[in-house]
DNA sequence: GCCCCCTTGCAAATCGATTTGTACAACCTT
DNA sequence: AAGGTTGTACAAATCGATTTGCAAGGGGGC
């Protein structure tokens, strides 16, 4: 008894129970009508057999493999595991299983793994892309697999995508710190073009203006999205002729490196200078001061990615294109 | 043409080159001899309508998908996302493509699971059991697809497993310490029989007694494997008789944690009290003092899984199993 | 009592590839 | 020149389920 799961098939089931294959198959199914008794001595078999039906044989047949792929640039940034959360407890409730790939932002990858996905049926895909446009990827899939795109949409009408809309928070993190009577306030963004840091600077001149504050180039610096990043850019700006009370960051590296720059310029956080970041990693909750920051929701977009990716399904190619924009939200802790 | 990919089967790439099924499976497999120029008119309408192998139709018949799963707790628990990347890499190196899925660490979920994993005909399963024993999952999964076990081995002689091997991380912390002249050192383990502090403290006392230093039970405190946990045994430890001089944590979050409780308790960090972590998470670089921790190789872990899986897909069900222990790592950073 | 319809179950076709068995030809061997 | 070997391509069976078309039996309406 090394085997708990025999090999039966269908028609050991049907053999078992005295009926057809076809019987057996529409008693599980339900999707002719069985009588009572012989789906009762059906079940019986079933369960004396552990019978468990073949799901590649299902899906040649069916057409619908309940498979779909997550592609991302790499599932070790802590970002994409909280998105792959929300879309595996979504699809899983639903029968699908998630393949789950990583591209380190290779067109290349990213076209084969795409090609891939398509030679193995799956029902659907949801992609961060990095290196690929919408059409490129609408043109590889084709019309048979259905994709959502997580990211900024390109008015197509026919891909559904799902970002987080980084406003919302921002702006909050803005009219936070002017509540608190921070009347200066400055940020770092990442390198030009390169991430999200550009629309969230973007954001972030908005909501100044919006609030009527006064805003000095010698307040803003870029560098990568890293601490030491954060730190260099975060000196810089300390270093200005009339400094910010307040610092808004592209991300949470950026954030703590400009917490290093602050301690290193014998400021106290947040009574010397308040600082907000951006993603709420789970890093930010665990440093000292906890870093208050702008939850970009990603489990929200794993959740909101799988949800489009079913209704899609269950609506056709035809149906017209969802793009939605989860909202993000301040989280306040002590750095600000 | 919005389909960059018609929906070509090889069937059609037969007659498009005037030969027939047979004649382009085998030479595209290249499993039976095919003429030069027939082979040429294939590929050449292969190229021309663009076609792919139905995968599914492929692992149906030939009874291997080419699929891998990879089943863990909790994907966003920054441990499994290394292990993840390493699996991914090793794998679609050769082709084949990894199921991830959560578990949460409940009992029914990873039988579930892994009864749907055997449905689905996978060639392999790369499992971090919390609730399952291995015989169970054994049991579950039968003869028919080979598991590999992240964790500490049964003896089984049909299980693969992989495991890091605290001891030669935490043998290196403690001896780090007593090169720098600690003398006492304390040790927050977590909660009695769950997850690996039970393991790493036995590893710690061996490595203390081989040094010959003198411990204490005041030295040694539990509690949940979390910054707060670490904050409560911190002060406890830190509150007894002589305290020690350093301590070692079952985990990173729990060295955070410790860190708190000692500047709650008025001691610099390192110069009063070093502290030393394990598991090398991200956020172990960006605290501050940076931490210094023993790296349990994670996505070392992963890789070992992959590769001894695809060795026993070669080998076949009856090969001795292979139980291999990773070495483990001192990172030296700032808190020792 | 006759006819029709509805329920129930089976046989056969199907999904799209791989794999096996076989036929035909050409080329050697003796 | 007869017999044997090798190379090449094809027809048919196969993987394990779903799906469709059809037949037999049972019940109800008129």
């Amino acid at each position: 008894m090394i085997d708990g799961h025999s090999i039966a098939g269908i028609i050991d089931v049907a053999a078992d129970a005295g009926v057809s294959p076809t019987t057996v198959s529409h008693a599980l199914s339900g999707k002719r009508a069985v009588s009572a008794k012989t789906r009762l001595k059906i079940q019986e078999s079933v369960a004396r057999l552990n019978y468990q039906p073949n799901l590649v044989a299902r899906g040649l047949r069916s057409q619908r493999t309940h498979t779909i792929a997550l592609l991302v640039a790499d599932i070790s940034n802590p970002y994409y595991p909280e998105v792959a959360s929300g879309v595996h407890d979504v699809l899983t409730r639903d029968g699908y299983l998630p393949f789950v790939c990583n591209t380190n932002g290779v067109a290349e990858a990213e076209r084969t793994f795409l090609a891939e996905f398509v030679a193995r049926s799956v029902d659907g895909i949801i992609m961060h892309p990095m290196a690929l446009a919408p059409a490129e990827i609408r043109f590889i899939v084709g019309r048979r697999v259905p994709v959502v795109i997580i990211g900024e949409d390109d008015g197509s009408h026919s891909v559904d995508f799902v970002r987080s809309d980084d406003r919302t928070g921002i702006s909050a993190g803005v009219s936070y710190l002017h509540d608190q009577g921070h009347r200066s306030i400055g940020f770092i963004s990442g390198p030009v073009g390169i991430g999200p840091g550009d629309a969230r600077l973007i954001s972030f001149r908005l909501a100044v203006a919006a609030l009527g504050l006064r805003t000095d180039d010698e307040w803003i610096a870029r560098g990568p999205y890293t601490r030491d990043g954060g730190l260099d850019a975060g000196a810089r700006i300390l270093a200005s002729s009339t400094p910010p009370t307040a610092i808004m960051c592209a991300n949470d590296l950026i954030a703590i490196g400009a917490m290093d720059a602050a301690r290193a310029a014998g400021l106290a956080i947040p009574s010397d200078i308040a600082i907000i970041g951006c993603d709420n990693i789970g890093i930010a909750d665990l440093v000292s001061p906890r870093l208050t920051t702008i939850d970009n929701n990603a489990r929200g977009v794993g959740i909101a990615c799988a949800e489009t990716l079913l209704l899609r399904i269950a609506d056709g190619p035809d149906a017209v294109a969802r793009h939605t924009a989860l909202p993000t939200r301040l989280v306040i802790r002590q750095s600000a």
